[in-house]
DNA sequence: TCGAAGTGTTGTAAATACTGAACGCTGTTG
DNA sequence: CAACAGCGTTCAGTATTTACAACACTTCGA
């Protein structure tokens, strides 16, 4: 990767000059354009200062540009969606899954009675959703939850978890989690 | 993050010794041992020499800075959510917004005439979401669309984008994006 | 048209990182 | 007990990065 290069894409997508960055960041000028130009390869603590008047952890900085891909659909009616359900739990996936895309945004319908298993989730990444019809019992560690319509969860995958429905009405879930893996 | 520590621990996992990861990466060992006694913060170019010799990439090496936060809270009532509101449209945020998370899980209202402005807006990263209530107008490239109740999107943040409800009804999406800026 | 304030670049000197060659230590082998 | 081979550390000198202070250029008003 080019860091000079990526530096200054970033930074002009942020409407910064070179000075009002190296202001923020407790640099010079002159050090963020040779860093630009590549005539430098900053050391991690100063390139840690540069970001951080942007800013901007390392980890951003250093993941891979989302490459566009060509002839992407955009919009998709509910009748595309790809079914990747799993058991009871009908779970439809928005948006092809190329091997690229970083988020998995999902459409899962537990009817009465669904559950993801007895044995719990674990996985890296994080996890999100709202509920938006029915009632389903989410259960994160040691804790166990029960959501309502409107009500939304949050989570480190990692953490073992697992989604029941034990009500006699079927509950929808609109989710999203990271990474995307299938 | 202790880019010293962290590299030792990466190095003993591997089982390998300063010397021979020095060697696997083209540097010397006393850089190595520099390194992990922060003694001196080493420049990106070097720093990519020796996790080249693991092997190992900038991502990986500093995902370790993702882990600080812990969130504890796991689920939200609908009026726990964290409002980022922007003009017209509202936005409500799942979960906190600590600096560290991948995902924005939002929960958006679009009132009839609602618009993101005439300046299309183009960030990195991906976005994707469902339209749960009403119709919205999306605009993506050259590109323009009509979201009906079911109907969802994908498409890289790279592209210019704008949401607007032309309509009389308010319109209500939910969606993800990531990365999480704010 | 002229300055003032902005932009990015560059030369020099100071600060910092890196190499190469030591050192002291531990464990193994004859 | 050597002699050896490995380990991580340290130090002096060299190479690289960074700050400071210029420079040339553009834009915007007076």
């Amino acid at each position: 990767m080019d860091v000079g290069e990526r530096l200054q894409a970033i930074r002009k997508l942020k409407g910064l000059s070179q000075r009002e960055l190296a202001k923020r960041a407790g640099v010079t000028n002159s050090t963020i354009s040779m860093i630009e130009k590549n005539s430098v390869s900053p050391s991690i603590s100063s390139l840690r200062k540069v970001l951080g008047g942007i800013p901007m952890s390392m980890v951003e900085f250093f993941s891979e540009e989302l490459q566009p891909e060509n002839t992407t659909q955009i919009v998709y009616k509910a009748n595309e969606l790809i079914d990747i359900s799993d058991g009871a739990v009908t779970m439809k996936l928005v948006g092809k899954a190329h091997p690229s895309r970083a988020i998995a945004f999902l459409n899962e319908i537990y009817p009465p009675g669904a559950d993801t298993g007895e044995e719990m989730l674990t996985h890296e990444g994080e996890e999100t959703g709202i509920l938006v019809e029915g009632r389903l019992e989410l259960v994160v560690g040691l804790e166990t939850f029960v959501l309502e319509v409107g009500d939304s969860y949050y989570f480190e995958s990692t953490k073992p978890h697992r989604f029941r429905n034990p009500y006699d009405v079927p509950a929808r879930l609109i989710s999203a989690a990271t990474p995307a893996n299938f």
